[in-house]
DNA sequence: TAGTTAGCTGAAAACGATTTACATGTTAAT
DNA sequence: ATTAACATGTAAATCGTTTTCAGCTAACTA
């Protein structure tokens, strides 16, 4: 394809290759008509300049390696779409990594800045992907990165994410005003922080409104309908069934209302349903899904934002850095039974 | 970071820098005994080659960019999971272009290829992102380039898709055979090529049933969920209405179903609601909506195969190749009322 | 023993841009 | 006329690999 070199516009244009790069990247330093002359001939020659021979000398790649655990996640798609807009307009494209779960492939992808293939790392997951002394500063030892969403265990990596504790503290409450004591909570995976997170906020809410916490109410879900279905399934087996679901992702949701619905039950006549996440189609579900709403575009912005700015050589303070969630309440919840 | 390069390598073996490289690329054409000593020594200075380096060198980039219109669609995301998978086990990674169907997008990550930032295109639109002299054949103006889904009006493209038009005239063939004469159409972007393929479809199945073709019933939407609601919204106002309504695809038909549900409409008693896609979700909306199943991760295997061979230098035939769809009978359709 | 051959290895030239250091030419000031 | 300052342009080094070509050694053949 590149057949054209800015050898070739230079001998076009009689001038030498530093001029043509000049043109290109620091125009200001070349005489009007030169940069004219040189410019008409680069546009005659639809010439490219190829961008390996420019990164080997500048050292940048002009990507991002993005890093993520499931792009077809409507979560994670969301905050790609974002993340996408912003580096495209900052002159970086976007590597895409969808690791599925797997550590391995966390680490593959994270090679690909070592190896110079991009310049940071926007990472949805909650391992490091680098090798680091623990007793060194990190900084240094690894190169700009964001994480986001799924939260590090450090702090000194730069963190974007809705505070799970707080949200769903808030989702609980909320219930509890409602009028409900018997409270499920079908959890994700329990190696997942943004879980572990969210369950703290539900005990901080029962804690707090002095409600017993019954360990018989809080199921194991993987985040995927099925487990939404099957856990549903255990708390409607229970002798004293909950008045409530709240169910840590939207996905669970869908699955639980999907059972109770199927059983017979009303929502939320007989047993309210509450996500996390609000999902584009939680709104279409029937009835219509009260969930935490995660401002998406909101977090990929502002994960490229703090990426752009380490990548400009920039301090950017790390630590956790909150976006607001809001509490959507829509038709799938509503009072407790009167017993 | 890659501060340890193969000559530092090579210093600290006792070698030259080729035979390091041979010790990565070419294993077979070094000495046992060298290349474990050469070996330790990578291991131990967890030397990772830089691939710019070798990039320039072998004119290579190891990538493949995917040129999407919208990765929020699951449609998209669940092929490009699929790609992603693929290219990674042939050592390739991808480069993620959402151009949010703006033509200067398309074209702006084309150029990464003519660029050598990546080695092939998967190209997700129906517009021809490269400048090509119509009078010559297009093998040789254009890098290795699979369309996807949205095919391009060019029989020396390699595509693959579903027969949008034997699909939707399945869809529909189906419908009538429900005994529905009134069956509306709620089409994409006109100038969307799969919207136009199951419009098509839907004409060849009402004449070959000898339905009369009433304007009346078709709507233009846009593949969103509020263009269903509008659509619907313009149909049910009908003196007379659809008993089934055929939406190119899931999203445009959950805003119908919110409509019709909302105006108290039976589903599928009173009206019947056909989709388009299966995503995700369309199993879980009340009722399950009955819809054209596409299957995203065969389509997704079959682009990034069809490319990888080209990337291998192998010839691969150009044209449209279809993929199976399946229609999956739910709840959301059924007999047509009796009037 | 000399001549091949096979198997390894190293030196050096790419690849395509950027950038530093320097040269030239022009203008203005002394 | 001399010099300084500035504008503009050039040559050459550089980035980190791969790969060609040639050279060396050791083993094999005649």
């Amino acid at each position: 394809m590149a057949i054209v070199g800015i050898k070739d516009i230079a001998t076009l244009a009689k001038v030498s290759p530093a001029t043509v790069s000049r043109v290109l990247s620091s125009p200001e330093l070349v005489s009007k008509k030169t940069l004219n002359k040189v410019k008409k001939i680069i546009d005659e020659m639809g010439y490219k300049p190829n961008r390996i021979g420019a990164s080997l000398r500048t050292r940048k790649s002009g990507n991002i390696m993005a890093i993520i655990p499931d792009i077809t996640n409507p979560v994670n798609a969301g905050i790609i779409r974002a993340i996408e807009q912003g580096a495209q307009s900052a002159g970086y494209s976007i590597l895409l990594g969808d690791t599925q779960g797997l550590l391995e492939r966390e680490r593959h992808y994270a090679d690909l800045v070592t190896s110079g293939q991009a310049d940071g790392i926007l990472l949805f997951c909650s391992r490091m992907p680098f090798k680091v002394d623990p007793n060194m500063p990190l900084a240094g030892q690894i190169p700009p990165m964001v994480n986001a969403n799924e939260s590090m265990d450090n702090d000194e990596v730069v963190q974007v994410a809705v505070d799970n504790v707080a949200a769903a503290k808030t989702a609980v409450n909320y219930l509890i005003g409602e009028g409900h004591k018997r409270i499920a909570a079908i959890t994700g995976p329990s190696d997942i922080p943004s879980s572990n997170e969210r369950l703290q906020g539900y005990f901080d809410a029962l804690q707090e409104a002095n409600i017993d916490i019954d360990s018989d109410l809080q199921m194991a879900g993987d985040y995927t309908v099925d487990s939404g279905i099957n856990c549903a399934e255990q708390l409607l087996l229970l002798r004293k069934r909950p008045t409530a679901i709240f169910c840590f992702n939207d996905e669970m949701a869908i699955g639980v209302m999907k059972l109770l619905k199927k059983q017979g039950f009303l929502i939320p006549e007989d047993i309210s349903v509450m996500g996390f996440d609000d999902i584009h189609y939680a709104e279409y579900v029937t009835p219509a899904l009260t969930t935490v709403h995660q401002p998406l575009h909101e977090i990929g912005t502002t994960c490229i934002n703090l990426l752009l700015e380490q990548l400009r050589g920039n301090y950017v303070v790390p630590g956790k850095q909150f976006l607001p969630f809001e509490l959507k309440v829509r038709a799938s919840t509503g009072p407790a039974p009167i017993v």
